[in-house]
DNA sequence: TTGCAATCTCTACAGTTGTAGATATACTTC
DNA sequence: GAAGTATATCTACAACTGTAGAGATTGCAA
């Protein structure tokens, strides 16, 4: 089952926080936009349905939720898919692209460097 | 105005093709997988109403349609918008996620080598 | 030249998504 | 204990998307 935009953007607020209500999130998402709590809810709502999140506590009638599907096997399938959509299935524009035109830092082009590094190893 | 998995699919096709009509994209289409010809063209309305693609000429009443909207102008909001939803911005996971997992040659691992290299250079 | 096949045009519909109101209910504060 | 407020539940709806049928029209083959 796959995750709408805003459903994969609460989810990521659940990763992060790993535990948090309907109310916490709200707050957090209205910082950024315009969103009533009930349309937060909503979405929560459905993310239970998915069985995304899970109840795991209640604190006088606040519910709290933590995350069951883990950032990893979301985020996967997603990159994968975006690679096919956008890229016709081939990763290596969708680097050069974003090794040249994104924010990076030496820091992060030295991270990757050793990435690459390693992964050439592994092929040789 | 963006487009739906569909509509850049078939973007994807006008891009490569610089020029074809509603029954040509039909039939590569339907090598991958079933699609009526009608939803097809449905697609293809879509798109130029959009102005994402213009009829370029007639063959019989056969219209040929080719690419309005650039290739790079699509896809560039499309990976900055990617990399803000999953990846919460940051591009180094990603990049490093598909270095690590993806489908990647030799030679695209030098290439790309080759581009962070350049990269240094310039933020150096 | 006439009929058939290809193509176009128009319309429709159900599922998903973002949006949110109305209403119920349970704490909390006084 | 009453009142108000925070929270939950339920319902609804319009836009977008993938899907495709019905019917009109035109060009080509025989």
């Amino acid at each position: 089952m796959s995750l709408s935009d805003f459903e994969l953007e609460v989810m990521q607020l659940f990763w992060s926080l790993d535990e948090a209500s309907a109310p916490q999130i709200h707050k957090i998402i209205e910082q950024k936009r315009d969103a009533t709590y009930s349309t937060v809810k909503t979405i929560i709502d459905r993310l239970e349905k998915k069985d995304a999140i899970k109840r795991s506590k209640n604190q006088g009638r606040t519910i709290y939720y933590s995350p069951v599907m883990e950032k990893q096997s979301v985020r996967t399938p997603l990159i994968k898919d975006f690679i096919n959509r956008v890229f016709l299935g081939k990763s290596r524009p969708l680097v050069a692209h974003i090794l040249a035109e994104e924010d990076l830092n030496l820091d992060d082009i030295e991270y990757l460097e050793a990435v690459l590094k390693e992964r050439k190893k592994e092929i040789k």
